[in-house]
DNA sequence: TAGATTGTTAATCGATTAACAATC
DNA sequence: TAGATTGTTAATCGATTAACAATC
């Protein structure tokens, strides 16, 4: 699947969970489609490649759509999970609420300063990293997230993957190198930043040139 | 520019940097095309499009195509911003060096818990969000990052954009409702998580159903 | 020179839109 | 019933690849 298309169907359940806030209990395919800058065609066309069915006159109904986007997603398990770096930005992720809402149970946290190791966060203990290969291993953890600078990243997903871990959230601006199979998703914030600059200076441009009437 | 042309960009400028590292001066399109996943063409035609010039039998110059697509991007530029929300997400952000590299220079840091008020991070003194708009409109920041929980972004959103903000990189898993012509990049990191979780059902249904020969 | 690689045009492919009969 | 909306096929559009003469 093209990544294009993940996104959208990600952004059909953010829009449902809001819909059904509102009371709404159906919703037809142009009105996912303008939210989505797209047309009903397409919004259809998703909708049929996920065996989802429609009424005429009535639209979709939304408990029907949650259901099976969320199934084709898998958000509904609960993965284990470890996340490795508890600075600033491990913390900020551990005490988010966002991973049972895509599918994950956090269950360990890893770092190797001795002033945090003990400690904890969210009613998690921060575990010294030199005991993560065997905790991984031995709970069976298949994924993790790497919330650390870009120099110790690849060590650490090294060690990771030899443990048994076959999925990787990296948010270190680095291409990690893995072994066939495995899976990365890179979490590049240094990205979305640029888009904006790039954004900004398009929309400058567009107004310098005067607008086309 | 489709957003997938854009992270072409993005990661072109990225190889590049791991490439000159390395004391490379030149890179073909071929080179640049395996690791993106694309074929040479493809690379050859996004740098025609930015009037960057090659030469036959030895490609094109890094420090070229480093600044072409620096400057396509606006990422040598210092457009002051301002980051709301002093939480263990902002603070990983303050503290992170993604702001020069993406043509920002973070000048203000804002929160409304009288705690963190006149503390410092990174050496910048975070400041009294009920001086936020004076302070914006004083200073002209155009651009303001919300590092906030979903139900307070749309109402600073709000008050950023009557100070006068245009731009806003936004982390709060929620739609703003912003007037036309103010530019919002979200940067929504369920949906990393999700895809990721996506992703590891497809893999392990594709083995399910075992490789096909 | 020979040949590797560019720059660009034509061909292909896939995603999106348009269209419309079916239907609740 | 009338008509709004689906489900699906055909048409369009744009992105990607293929091809190849030009050239360093």
């Amino acid at each position: 699947m093209h990544r294009e298309t993940l996104q959208r169907y990600m952004n059909y359940l953010l829009l449902l969970t809001k819909l059904k806030s509102e009371g709404r209990a159906t919703v037809t395919s142009d009105e996912l489609a303008v939210r989505e800058g797209v047309t009903g065609s397409r919004v259809r066309q998703d909708l049929s490649a996920l065996r989802i069915l429609g009424k005429p006159r009535q639209g979709y109904r939304i408990a029907d759509l949650e259901i099976l986007i969320s199934s084709m997603l898998d958000i509904l398990s609960a993965k284990p999970v470890a996340l490795v770096g508890i600075g600033n930005l491990g913390r900020a992720l551990v005490l988010s609420d966002i991973w049972s809402h895509a599918g994950f149970d956090l269950v360990a946290l890893f770092d190797n300063d001795p002033a945090l190791i003990g400690t904890s966060v969210a009613g998690l203990p921060v575990r010294d990293a030199a005991i993560m290969e065997r905790f991984i291993q031995e709970q069976g953890i298949e994924s993790a997230c790497l919330a650390l600078p870009a120099d110790k990243a690849q060590a650490v997903a090294d060690r990771l993957v030899d443990a048994g871990v076959r999925a990787l959230w990296n948010f270190a601006l680095i291409d990690l190198d893995v072994p066939a199979g495995i899976i990365v998703e890179n979490q590049r914030l240094e990205q979305g930043l640029m888009a904006l600059s790039f954004r900004i200076a398009k929309r400058n441009q567009d107004i310098a040139r005067g607008p086309q009437d």
